[in-house]
DNA sequence: CCGATGACTCACG
DNA sequence: CCGTGAGCCATCG
C-alpha cells in the first residue's frame, strides 16, 4: 500500500511554489480525498512552519487563518498580492496536472 | 458507540 | 458581500 492521505498532502504541500496559492480543496482533490478539505487544514494546523502553510487558502482564495495579517504577510513577502484577505487565484492560482500526483 | 469539533465548501436568500 | 444551514469525515474524549 501506498502513502497515506497525511503523506500525500504534506508531500502535495511542498511542492506548492514560492509565489503561488492553492486551495484546503484542490489540495484534497490532488490527494485523492475530494471531500476531505477539513483534514487538509488539520495537516497544516498541526505542522506549524514545516510547511508552507501561508500559500493555503479558504475557496475564492480567502484567507481563513486568524487574524489573517501574518499570512497576507508571508504572501506579500512572496510577491503574491493580497487585496483585503483576498487573492486572486486567476493571477496566483497553482495549477499543475493531477497525473503529477496519481501514484 | 456517541456527540462534539474544525485554518472547509457549496447553495441559498 | 454577508450570514446560515447542511453536508462532509477523521479524530477525540
Amino acid at each position: 500500500m501506498g502513502m497515506d492521505f497525511y503523506a500525500r498532502v504534506r508531500h502535495i504541500l511542498e511542492s506548492i511554489p514560492s509565489g503561488r496559492v492553492a486551495t484546503y480543496g484542490q489540495i484534497a482533490e490532488l490527494a485523492g480525498a475530494p471531500k476531505r478539505s477539513r483534514h487538509v487544514a488539520k495537516v497544516l494546523k498541526s505542522a506549524g512552519q514545516a510547511l508552507p502553510w501561508h500559500r493555503v487558502l479558504g475557496a475564492g482564495g480567502k484567507i481563513r487563518t486568524q487574524p489573517p495579517d501574518q499570512q497576507a504577510q508571508l504572501l506579500r513577502l512572496e510577491g503574491v498580492l493580497v487585496s483585503g484577505e483576498r487573492v486572486s487565484l486567476k493571477q496566483f492560482g497553482w495549477t499543475i496536472s493531477p497525473l503529477a500526483f496519481a501514484d
